[in-house]
Formats: structure tokens, C-alpha cells, sequence
RNA sequence: GUGGGUGUAGCUCAGUUGGACAGAGCACCAGGUUGUGGCCCUGGUGGCCGCGGGUUCAAGUCCCGUCACUCACCCCA
């Protein structure tokens, strides 16, 4: 085969179509129920706008992202991520001059250049939400509570919040280095990943995997117990606020964002059957990014959930959308002149808006039959030269068999019943 | 970037210690009913056995390389 679709690509064949048109159909019902607009930021954008809001320190802009030069010289990025861009178009287009707060979503791909694997993608589509210009723990409520709708109505079980506070700039630093502080006590327990990480990323620190790691992380001092007040507050509220709606929520001390930009709340929501690594979503506040970016000091939060990890986590969970209507009618000739009655007859009927379709070439008509039946139609029409003759068309039903002659003039009328 | 597994028909896979034209099921096409589907039966189309090199009288089978897929790590949705 000369072509095939590059590494860490998929096609989305009919086969899988009704779970996006049924995910499709949930997004735009729940972010109309929550007061949700939709707006598309262009694909890619200003290299410099993704390596300034999604932090200079992480993989996603040392090694993943990608980018080029268009033929102006310019440094152009393939989107890696939705929430750096949505800014701009919020600032760029006076979205922020409108009242607080401005609450905004999109569907659509995000490009990094990763080794492939289970749910994960060089392309992915990326369903995300974002508030911008408001701190209340209400907010952080409802935009958890759109990720949490989407998922319990497409059926998921046993749905939980994974939930974290990464603190601000005001105490996270206290933190980070009360952690590095521990760690350096350890460093012959940890992996090298990890040493790694202590200069990097110390936050990451919590999340190895690695079975010598975990003693040295079950003992590390905990995020939630070093937060300023500001932090501790909200963090407080907003746990008030998932009791008041009685949400299952887990305190995850491990959970933390590699981006840098995320402060005060993280959370991702876990389903039954799915592990760590397979969160539905993941997402969080992001209190300083608007300013630096450019804007007035604004806070903001949002999520990004992946599509495609969605639909797998579907499939494993055996949780099938219903199938996508096929055509109803198959229009099936024998002789040319008939066919000539079959291609008219078949237009009439989409002018009716009745779905219909016809069978091409010279074929039996035992054949024309099978394709009915393979495509589900709930009738076949039947022309030959006993058709052509009397003005009619042999009408059968594919269900129970049966079949009645009607005359030409009212078979849309027939059929429409 | 690191490590493991796997590459044979459109799909799922068999191919015995290297040995004769490379197989099955499903799918597709045709016939069994020259105007009637699903079930059944018969037949057919379809493979440089991922690619390149090597060993051998002989390679789908063994060796090396490479690419791809896949799982895990890193990182992250």
C-alpha cells in the first residue's frame, strides 16, 4: 500500500460514528443547560503563545509540540492544548470587556508529537470547557459538574472526582520546598526519574509509579496542609459544595497538573472500571494565566476531555449508542427502462424527504434484494418490465414480506404513512 | 526518548523440526430460483507472508537491520 495515515492518526470509520454523533449531541445539550457558548480558536497559532502559556519547563513544549515555519518565516504551532489559545480569542476579541463570568467551550483537535498508545494520540479531539473572571468555589462546582453531566449521560457508573488544591503563588513555593527538602532526605530511595523530576518538576514527585517510590510518597508532606488562606478557603468551599450535591469526590494529595500555569483547584473525573491513567478528563483553576498572557489579572478554570478516550472507555464499558438510522427505501430495476423509472423515482422520494437510494448496474435482482437487506431498508421498490408497462411499482416490505402494486402517482403518498 | 510484544487476504487468525502451487472463517461477487432478501449449499475474486539484507540446495518459518502497530515508562487529555 503506497499511503497510510501517519503515525498516531486514526480514521473514524462509520462503524464508530454514532458514539461522536451521540457525544456530540450530549456536549451541545449540557453546555447549553450550564450557559455554556461555543467559540473555535483557529488550529494553530503563535508558537510563542503556547510557550508562554502552557510553561516553558514541561515536555509538551521542549519536545512535543509541532511546530514550523510557514513561508513568511513565521513561528507557527499546531495547537497542544486548547485553554492558551481560547485566551487570546477572549482578549483579542473583547470578550473580556463582556460581564463576569464569560463561560465558553469547544470541540475540536489538539496535535502532540507523543509515542502513541492506549487512548493517546498525536492527533486527539479535545472536548473543552473554561470560565474566565470569576474565583467563587461555585464556579469551580459547575464547571467539574458539566465533565461530571457529560459522562453520567452517556452511562458511566460509579463516577468520582479526583481532587486536589496545587495551591497559589502565594504558598505553593513554601510547599515545593518543604517537599524538595523531604526529598533530598530520601535520595537514595528514589528512582531516577524522580531525582530528575526534584529539579524540574517537584510536584511530579507525588505521581511516580514506581513501586521504591511510593513509601518515600506516602510519607511526603501533603499539599492540602501547607495552602494559604485564601486557598485552604476556597478549597474548603468548594468541598462544602460537592457535599451539598452529595458528589463522590476523592482528596487526591498525588493528583497535580503538569502544566504550570494551574493554582488552587485540580480535579479529574474517574469512572468505574477505569484507572488512573485512564481519567475521563482533567482540568483545573487557573488564576494567573490571563494576566500572563497579557490581560487584566483574571482568574479562570476549565477542563479538557478527550474524545477519543471517551469513546474507548465507551466500548469497554459496553455502553453503545443506538444505531444511525440507514436508508428506507431501495429502489431496485430490471431492463433499462426501468432503471430509467428507478432514478426517477428515487429523486421524487428525496424531494419528500424520504430516504432513498438505488441499486446501480445491471445486476439480478436476487442481488439488489440482498443489498436491501443488508442495508436495513424497511422497503424495496421493484421495478421490471410488468412495471413498465402498467405505471406502477411493486412495493415489498422487508420486514414481514408482504407486498402490494401502486401506482406511480401515489407512492409518495404510500410510502409517507 | 526507554523497554516488552506483534507484523500472513478487507477483517480475525492457522501455518507443525526450514521442504511441493500459502490456508480457514467472516466479508465481497456469482450460481442453486433467466422477477424476490435473510438460512443453507456450490463456486469465485482477493496475499511480492510489513520492507531490506543475510544464512541455505531450499525461508512465511532461522539471523541482522529497518519501518509500522501495540502495551508500559517518560509526559499527559
Amino acid at each position: 500500500m503506497k499511503y497510510k495515515s501517519v503515525t498516531g492518526t486514526r480514521d473514524v470509520l462509520p462503524e464508530e460514528q454514532p458514539y461522536w454523533r451521540l457525544i456530540e449531541k450530549k456536549i451541545a445539550e449540557i453546555t447549553a443547560l450550564f450557559g455554556y457558548q461555543r467559540v473555535d480558536p483557529p488550529i494553530f497559532e503563535e508558537t510563542s503563545l503556547f510557550i508562554r502559556g502552557v510553561g516553558e519547563t514541561t515536555d509538551i513544549v521542549e519536545k512535543e509540540m509541532y511546530t514550523f515555519r510557514d513561508k513568511g518565516d513565521s513561528s507557527l504551532t499546531l495547537r497542544p492544548e486548547f485553554t492558551a489559545g481560547f485566551i487570546r480569542l477572549y482578549l483579542q476579541n473583547g470578550l473580556h470587556m463582556l460581564s463576569k463570568p464569560v463561560k465558553v467551550f469547544s470541540v475540536g483537535p489538539v496535535f502532540r508529537y507523543e509515542r502513541p498508545q492506549a487512548g493517546r494520540f498525536r492527533q486527539h479531539t479535545q472536548f473543552n470547557v473554561e470560565a474566565f473572571g470569576e474565583q467563587d468555589p461555585a464556579m469551580d462546582l459547575e464547571v467539574m459538574s458539566v465533565a461530571w453531566q457529560l459522562y453520567a449521560e452517556l452511562g458511566f457508573q460509579g463516577l468520582k472526582f479526583q481532587l486536589n488544591s496545587t495551591g497559589c503563588p502565594a504558598c505553593r513555593p513554601h510547599y515545593i520546598e518543604k517537599l524538595k527538602q523531604y526529598y533530598q532526605t530520601h535520595l537514595h530511595e528514589i528512582c531516577e526519574d524522580c531525582k530528575r523530576r526534584l529539579e524540574r518538576n517537584a510536584l511530579r514527585l507525588l505521581d511516580c509509579k514506581v513501586a521504591s517510590c511510593q513509601p518515600v510518597i506516602a510519607t511526603a508532606p501533603v499539599i492540602s496542609e501547607h495552602l494559604c488562606e485564601d486557598c485552604a478557603t476556597h478549597f474548603t468551599h468548594l468541598r462544602q459544595h460537592l457535599d451539598l450535591l452529595q458528589r463522590p469526590y476523592t482528596i487526591n494529595h498525588k493528583l497535580v497538573r503538569g502544566l504550570d500555569y494551574y493554582t488552587k483547584t485540580v480535579f479529574e473525573v474517574w469512572a468505574q472500571g477505569i484507572g488512573s491513567q485512564n481519567a475521563m478528563c482533567g482540568g483545573g483553576r487557573y488564576d494567573g494565566l490571563i494576566e500572563q498572557l497579557g490581560g487584566e489579572p483574571t482568574p479562570g478554570i476549565g477542563f479538557g476531555s478527550g474524545i477519543e478516550r471517551i469513546i474507548l472507555s465507551m466500548k469497554e464499558q459496553k455502553l453503545q449508542p443506538e444505531l444511525l438510522p440507514g436508508p428506507q427505501i431501495v429502489v431496485a430495476h430490471l431492463g433499462p427502462n426501468a432503471e430509467k423509472m428507478a432514478v426517477e423515482t428515487v429523486f421524487k422520494l428525496r424531494s419528500s424527504k424520504i430516504p432513498a437510494l438505488m441499486t446501480f448496474g445491471d445486476r439480478s435482482l436476487k442481488s439488489q434484494m440482498r443489498e436491501a437487506n443488508r442495508l436495513n431498508a424497511q422497503f424495496i421498490i421493484i421495478f421490471a418490465d410488468h412495471e413498465v408497462e402498467s405505471g406502477t411499482a411493486t412495493v415489498k416490505n422487508m420486514q414481514d414480506g408482504s407486498q402490494v402494486e401502486i401506482a406511480l402517482p401515489d407512492l409518495v403518498s404510500h410510502l409517507s404513512k
